[in-house]
DNA sequence: ATGAAAGCGCTAACAC
DNA sequence: GTGTTAGCGCTTTCAT
């Protein structure tokens, strides 16, 4: 068996009571007596044991990072590995403990977040992957559990969120592409339901408007966020037009840009001499795949460090803001051309 | 305050111990009775705290994924997050709660594995990412505690390993380039002390054995599985003999594949036409990285699943067999030119 | 088939 | 500055 409070406090001759205040630095210990628990303590490799911590206490600190959406075979992107990395090297730097769980939209009809946070005395969770139509968002409103979500605005007393400017990052490298003559815009949405997909298709608006492009005129693929799917629409509208498609395909995540990409090739077209292309994310994998597409680099390992800290934050009562828009930068690399 | 095993004793006018029996699937309890309490906690929304679970029975079935490396910045690969995945997917079909820790080496030399157990009650592990140098490795020898590692094969009563026959693996694509009348190989090296590395380094002298080339003939470059030194190394190789340098270049894993191809095309070659090159590990980023690079896809998906798989039945206590190797396969692409 | 009660390891309020 | 003790929510004997 191993060593409890109470060996300790048997072997340093002092109650249980002592031991506890001791080693969670109490003031009113001597000096003395702390340097005798803890030796003790070392000695017996003596580790806390956090579910009676979590019984005993109220003020445990337990985080969790609930990931939704991780079950999900289908697409591989690094996006949930990059966060969690992130959040969890906040927590480290921070001596805080954190943990990942996976809940489906499925598992959140069943329980929802409360009684979850309850089940496993959570005081606080990064909530990543959440769809707009997943029950938790309902239930993060209705409970006074802090929380912080990614890429998701929530409302509420104790929710943060962390974010990308969507909406601007997409004008941005929109506005980008035109600056380099092109008006023949051709765009590859995402996801239909996706809130990022709505922003970003709102900064795309706005740059056409700002240069006088009608948006009626532009071609739009549905892609579904699939590199496959993007592929295929856009081998269609190739055979279909070929170069009068247009001059530059505009998409709003990577991945599918590369499927763009690979079609553009299929069709014996090259990029960026015949056609641009554009991504959106800033996934990791991009530096590998040729034509390096130009993209927008979201800095998604930093946001789960933003959104650890905030939850940290909201934790500790001085969370200033609570939302938090992580900066995204604009990476140029070598598939648009100047026309 | 959310409902306890109280409240629902309470409502259900029985003793809380009939709760527990009622709520576990006892069978010492009435029908009528069992009934009316599962309705009774389905109203209040109860959920068993896990953490007094944890404190009154030596019953749990808490099992995490600990993964060693999770915080290093450097590389990104998507193993992790496909081991993740794979090893998630079991224990949700099979209704097991499961959490990903991350646990540096310098970490375990704090704080050995029994006491982490310990201190988050947890009846088992998935142990990913361990080197072995790490201090964990001897840890879970000395330990009784089950647990599974992957990708490293340690002996011990209740330790399972999930792996992949390197070996076999290496020698297998060694051998299809040879077949292709490859004859002056080019190895690049992964990590020195990487256990991996050596077992593939011995598949590949096999091959050469077997087909009668002389190792000491064969350049090795040291990649120490990171792109942008295999980058280096191939560039300086090429720059100072060109064509004769070989013929193909084998490599100890994708990451580096893409860093040789991409230093063979900067130095004016094509792939596979100047220069074939494999990789290894089957990275689903592989396919949109052009030219697509052959390869043996280690699988890593499965090998999560079949972690979780094997750890739950060494809890169950009926794990027959105590090493699972996990199918590779030999993922041929464009790579490799027929000599 | 059910109730009563001890106890898991710890914290926190209170007493001294 | 330190000891004592009542719980935290649950499981698990032991009675009945």
């Amino acid at each position: 068996m191993a060593a409890s409070i109470k060996d300790v406090a048997k072997m340093a001759g002092v109650s249980v009571g002592t031991v506890s205040r001791a080693l969670n630095g109490y003031t009113d210990v001597s000096e003395k007596t702390r340097k005798k628990i803890k030796d003790i303590s070392a000695d017996l490799g003596y580790t806390p044991n956090v579910s009676a911590k979590n019984l005993s206490s109220k003020n445990n600190k337990n985080v969790a990072m609930i990931a939704s959406g991780l079950l999900d075979e289908k697409q591989t992107d690094d996006f949930t590995m990059a966060l969690i990395k992130g959040a969890y090297t906040y927590m480290n730097r921070h001596q805080l403990s954190i943990a990942t769980y996976a809940i489906s939209s499925e598992d959140q009809k069943v329980k929802g977040f409360e009684e979850f946070c309850r089940e496993f005395s959570l005081s606080g969770a990064l909530l990543f992957g959440l769809k707009v139509t997943d029950k938790y968002v309902e239930n993060i409103c209705d409970s006074k559990i802090p929380c912080v979500t990614v890429d998701i605005r929530v409302e509420g007393e104790q929710i943060g969120s962390v974010i990308t400017d969507d909406e601007r990052a997409f004008e941005e490298i929109t506005q980008y592409v035109i600056d380099r003559n092109h008006r023949k815009l051709i765009l590859v949405y995402g996801r239909k339901q996706a809130m990022v997909a709505k922003l970003r298709y709102r900064g795309f608006c706005k740059a056409l408007k700002k240069n006088n492009i009608n948006i009626k005129d532009v071609p739009v693929l549905d892609s579904n966020f699939i590199e496959t799917q993007a592929y295929e629409k856009t081998k269609e509208l190739l055979l279909k037009k070929g170069q009068d498609a247009g001059s530059v395909f505009i998409c709003m995540s990577d991945i599918t840009a590369f499927g763009v990409a690979r079609a553009i090739r299929d069709c014996g077209y090259r990029v960026p001499e015949d056609f641009s292309v554009t991504g959106y994310d800033g996934i990791s994998f991009g530096r590998y795949v040729e034509p390096r597409i130009t993209t927008i680099d979201q800095n998604v390992m930093q946001k789960g460090y933003e959104a650890g800290k905030l939850l940290d934050r909201i934790l500790k009562g001085n969370a200033t803001e609570k939302t938090v828009i992580v900066p995204h930068s604009l990476l140029e690399r070598e598939s648009v051309r100047r026309l």
